[in-house]
DNA sequence: GACATTTCTGGTAACGTTCCCGAGAACGAT
DNA sequence: ATCGTTCTCGGGAACGTTACCAGAAATGTC
């Protein structure tokens, strides 16, 4: 276990480095009973190649760097298990930084993981991120990034994100189907892809069946969720309305417990006087009082293909002529707390 | 951004590799000129050391690894949290592998951390690892380890622990108090350090309140939870049973959910004919159905503590006298799902 | 003015690995 | 016997950094 190295093999073995490393790697030019020799010296000493010593002259260390937003976050955390099946089968490590949605972090888990000499980065944006140098200058450099749904409308790399206009206008229709006009949406903020392209389904869903859109129903939230008081004070706002809603969609899953948490404590009744259905992917949706309907993403299947193009672009530095964006569609999963109004399926 | 090197500067300014970087780090026998010049330049052309080359070199990685069961777990993304945040501080940097409550992959992971040089292991066992030859070893070789929550016994160094058996006495002593006399115990294997206690606690509440304890009211989940099917089945068991309980205390976040689960499908009310009570740090406990009684842990002051350990141990090689083994208390909150059967508080 | 001391700087080895270059031995071919 | 191949191996440099050793110039001391 003392770590030994290919000099020590060497020595013992009375052979050059060259010779052993050689050896090792099983090159055509050394003898049979050479290698043999070295081989199992190797195996019995339990040598392992120092990951260190081969990063620094290759400048690439056989590990991927992954920058989310946060972990504790049921998206996020299946998303780190897709990549990491991925990853691992390939022979990958992958290093995981949170950027908590803050700007500056994430420029700094950025410049970190790159003197780490990560062979690619897998991202997805904090949603305080606008300027977007930090990465652009990493991809003329030859970085291979693949983005994973917040990503960046003026970027051109490999992206996976999900159908989020379907995903939203399905969950708009759906409340409207099950009787509901009067219907709110609390969101991101408005610079993130994700939060223009759910307002769109949104908007789309409600004109398609004749509810004119009204943008007081609309609530951004600007720190992403991550400030629960402002995410209840949104909420209350929508409260008290002149009007209030009969239904508020959430866009994403702090949003989505911070309004269930509102309603819980002015004791509106869900989904009799307001109904709610939100993007979440957390396990235990229908434990929730009530059971949620929720937009549920395909995260680990997200963290698998992001990793799939990730690893090929390294792998196959050849500029790819033309970038992907892979767009996978979400389901929605009924439950208690869209229940019709009136009795109808 | 090129990633400039010490060499490069030396050449630029036509000095040695050693000047220059002897006035990278102030050192006091450069000419102060001299220092200035270097560090005007080195910070003009935005030079960055190479931690790959200091890695080599000192065979150490200002970062320490993190090796926890899984992420996807509100206890252990929070843990991470009080990790990141006192790492962050203190210029480390944290990487964190999953083991999947799975032995190979801790040693796996292990390894592979070592051979990457971290400085330090915070680490929370697979609920499958009975054999701990591969910590023991690191530890002989000096490598400094804090165990966090799910600790071995038998291996002397920084531990850090919530009082199991405090939490589970003041759970059932709860369930007894709020009349339940049939209390249940789903939880995890029983070679767990923390299953033991958990169990201990569980058993001198009931004994202290005059019930017997009964080795049919616990049922052991050999995969940590990690198999909903298996632990499924245990809470079918219970209910089977020709006296079914009145009360079930669950240990883990997923033995929880997966009770709740079971009773939802069987439609048994909670409170009313089977109270329940778990070990969860769930943001959502309050939005459930009902709202879950639940001993919470101090994750983030866990991680907190167990990284100062950690750190402290890295940057003081000289031994310590004594290992500490912190025990932090867990606190019930209480809440519809342990309501009193009888009307009293 | 001779010598000791301080101040400043350069050269080099080392961390572990691979790759390029070269070179000795054995071999067959001419 | 000489030459060109093939097979097998060793030497050295390089990746970026720091530490040790040394040495030149400047200053101080008597």
């Amino acid at each position: 276990m003392e770590t030994i190295t290919i000099k020590d093999i060497a020595r013992a073995l009375n052979l050059s480095t060259s010779t052993v490393s050689r050896a090792l790697r099983n090159s055509y030019e050394i003898n049979n009973e050479t290698k043999k020799l070295v081989l199992e010296y190797a195996e019995k000493m339990n040598y392992r190649p120092n990951p260190i010593a081969l990063s620094l002259r290759d400048s690439k260390s056989k590990s991927i760097g992954v920058i989310i937003p946060e972990i504790a976050n049921n998206f996020f955390s299946q998303l780190i298990n897709g990549i990491e099946s991925i990853a691992y089968n390939m022979g990958y490590h992958v290093v995981i930084f949170q950027s908590h949605e803050s700007y500056e972090r994430e420029v700094a888990n950025t410049n970190y993981l790159v003197s780490r000499k990560v062979d690619g980065l897998l991202v997805s944006l904090s949603s305080l991120t606008t300027d977007l140098t930090h990465f652009e200058e990493l991809l003329e450099k030859g970085m291979p990034i693949v983005f994973i749904d917040r990503v960046p409308k003026n970027i051109d790399t490999h992206k996976i994100v999900v159908d989020n206009f379907f995903g939203s206008y399905q969950a708009t229709e759906h409340l409207i189907k099950t009787g509901r006009k009067k219907i709110a949406h609390l969101t991101s903020p408005f610079y993130l892809s994700i939060t223009m392209e759910r307002l769109d389904g949104y908007r789309q869903a409600l004109e398609d069946n004749g509810i004119p859109f009204d943008e007081s129903y609309v609530k951004y939230c600007h720190h992403g969720g991550m400030m629960t008081s402002e995410n209840e004070t949104a909420v209350q706002e929508l409260l008290d309305m002149p009007e209030p809603p009969d239904a508020i969609f959430t866009a994403s899953d702090r949003l989505t417990t911070s309004c269930l948490s509102v309603l819980h404590q002015k004791h509106i009744r869900i989904p009799e006087e307001i109904a709610v259905v939100g993007f979440t992917n957390t396990g235990i949706a229908d434990l929730l009082n009530p059971p949620l309907t929720a937009v549920v993403q395909p995260a680990l299947d997200m963290g698998h293909q992001a990793t799939e193009l990730l690893i090929r672009l390294i792998e196959h530095p050849k500029k790819p002529t033309v970038f992907e964006t892979r767009s996978l569609k979400t389901s929605l999963i009924i439950r208690e707390s869209t229940a019709s109004k009136t009795v109808d399926v």
